[in-house]
DNA sequence: GAGAATAGTTTGTGTCACATACCAGGTCAA
DNA sequence: TTGACCTGGTATGTGACACAAACTATTCTC
């Protein structure tokens, strides 16, 4: 296997993680990805839709169907009469840590697969690729 | 930025890259994915739905799409009435090839963040990932 | 041959993403 | 200060995508 093949393979891998620990909670991977961007964050809609790589109105469209579902609220802002700042409920807050803990169970799994060296290796070569 | 993140990281990257040369030809995703397991394979459509992780039903509506823009076409299967056989067209291969030789060549630009070393440590750690 | 299994399609529902048009609250300049 | 413009967010309409359940037509099995 040659090593576009590799990384390109290792991503749907990783996606698939991702994916299986949504559908547990009933969550696809963006609401998935929603609850994790705002567990240290309040952003506006716009904020939020450059934080997903999405448009405002597909923005608008996904909290609101997260606000029905109770994970999430919106709030006025206390700065601007047009802004909305998102924010997790408590439920939803909940769902983003376990979420979040299932995940790097099961990536922690996948890497079990490499040793302690190997994987301090992987961990540097990927941070490089991630931010480089 | 610890192990899972940088994994995680790397597997957006690596799908927003996917999504990019797809839309380049106004494919998405898994448009592209179905022209590159159709490169060397004609499949029914349960054995493709296979390969893709989808449905029977989700299958059908993709190959219908992609048919309705000549890229792939049904023909019956020779040795089961009931079957179909899906294969590129040759507009599809055309794309499928292009598509491929443009995600080679973005995820060899990704890694030329490391050098030859690196890169074939990093080659060999994601092999053993991907099919342990 | 009759009944069960199989390959695919159809239909209906929901998510997700976008573009466009729209509204209300800000901002800036004359 | 007030009119023109800009901005944050929502509403609407369209299309891709995914699934489940129901259906058709073939094939397999006994």
């Amino acid at each position: 296997m040659n090593t576009v093949d590799a990384v390109v393979q290792l991503s749907f891998q990783v996606q698939r993680i991702l994916a299986a620990v949504g559908a547990e909670h009933e969550l696809s991977t963006v609401q998935l990805r929603l609850l994790g961007i705002l567990r240290d964050r309040q952003p506006g809609m716009l904020e939020l839709g450059n934080h997903l790589g999405l448009d405002k109105s597909s923005t608008t469209g996904l909290v609101s169907r997260a606000e029905k579902r109770g994970l999430v609220e919106r709030s006025p802002s206390p700065h601007d009469g047009r802004g909305v700042l998102v924010s997790l409920t408590p439920a939803g807050r909940l769902l983003a840590e376990q979420g979040e803990q299932e995940i790097a169970r099961r990536i922690t799994a996948l890497l079990k697969q490499l040793n302690a060296t190997q994987r301090k290796q992987f961990t540097h070569l990927a941070a490089i690729l991630v931010h480089g």
